[in-house]
RNA sequence: GCCCGGGUAGCUCAGGGGUAGAGCAGUGGACUGAAAAUCCUCGUGUCGGUGGUUCGAUUCCGCCCCCGGGCA
């Protein structure tokens, strides 16, 4: 692997790619050649409650180099792109450049250009914008949002319009303006190494079967188990692929070939999101064929 | 062997004399604080086979094959 060696030891490393692309051990080989600390890019891999489901580094690797940004955020917590942008800064005026790895492309969006300065939104704001959709419709929702932010979102997809509607609710100000004034970013493209790990389909395919196989010979169910007083579909972490599909299963709704299929179904739309995603925006980072990292 | 119900898109099924349609799967895409989230686009397949009726059959009729269930 030519490309490995000329990977530079002393600027940060941003490795991206879709799930069970291999990514995770390319990280922790770089984090050992280079005595750098990995540092978690995924939107899951930061709940305590899981580490099994989300495919998050082992102990013995975690012994290996360390580990930053991995299970640090309680299950029933919210989580966003900007708490994790203010996690990871302090780590970036440490000693050593890091490797940053995960497969949240929007993560590594926000750190590689920036992301707007909104002032968080409350809990209450978020509700009540919540209840309105619900009462009025989303087409309320859109009517109520100032032109350029209307003109810039997608106005059919709830998410967005909630969105843009409780920033213009909370700081009378529209979404599409903050974003206008987005600061420089924590970490330029230009100041980094960024590696894309390319996954062809066919070969992920029988990757993401073997590694839930894996899983479930490394306790998934006894994991899932343990989440279940209390289980809260709600909570982020309870969007972790495989989670609704196993608390299914455990709850005696599904049986387990059926769950597995669920499980495998939805991990393999998930990384066709990611390669769009990757496609669009990571035109310009170095891509590594995945089959070229072997094994997981 | 007889009776009943089925055989339609990769899967589950709807429909019905003028060559067919949903959900799921799959594909491509969007996405600046829920992103493993959320959303958008894309549907020709010998309508089991074969004869017949008909201007026209996937749709009606006969026979045959296959899958369920029942009776023997």
């Amino acid at each position: 692997m030519n490309w490995l060696s000329r990977i530079p030891g002393d600027i940060p490393v941003l490795i991206a790619g879709p799930t069970a692309s291999g990514k995770s051990a390319l990280a922790l080989a770089l984090a050992e050649r280079d005595r750098r600390v990995v540092i978690n890019a995924d939107a899951l891999q930061v709940f305590a409650n899981w580490r099994v489901l989300t495919a998050r580094p082992a102990p013995e690797d975690e012994a290996r180099a360390p580990h930053a940004l991995y299970g640090h955020v309680a299950a029933d917590a919210t989580y966003s792109v900007g708490r994790w942008l203010r996690d990871l800064a302090p780590w970036l005026d440490g000693g050593s450049a890091p490797v940053i790895v995960g497969g949240t492309g929007l993560y590594f969006m926000a750190l590689t250009e920036g992301l707007a300065e909104v002032p968080p939104v409350s809990p209450e704001t978020r509700r009540a914008a919540m209840s309105r959709l619900q009462e009025d419709g989303l087409s309320a929702l859109v009517d109520a949002l100032d032109p350029p932010t209307r003109a810039r979102i997608d106005t059919q997809n709830p998410a967005r319009v909630l969105r843009a509607f409780e920033v213009l609710e909370s700081t009378g100000r529209g979404l599409a303006d903050w974003q206008d004034a987005t600061p420089a970013p924590l970490l330029p493209l230009e100041r980094v190494h960024p590696v894309l790990v390319d996954a062809p389909r066919p070969w992920l395919t029988p990757r993401i079967e073997a590694r839930f196989d894996q899983m479930l010979a490394g306790g998934v169910l006894d994991e899932v188990r343990a989440n279940l007083t209390g289980w809260c579909p709600d909570h982020q972490s309870a969007k972790a692929i495989g989670a609704p599909e196993l608390v299914a299963h455990l709850q005696g709704e599904t049986d387990l070939a059926t769950a597995r299929a669920a499980v495998i179904v939805a991990t393999r739309q998930y990384a066709k999101r990611q390669r769009s995603w990757f496609r669009a925006r990571m035109g310009a980072w170095q891509h590594v064929p995945g089959p070229e990292l072997g094994p997981d």
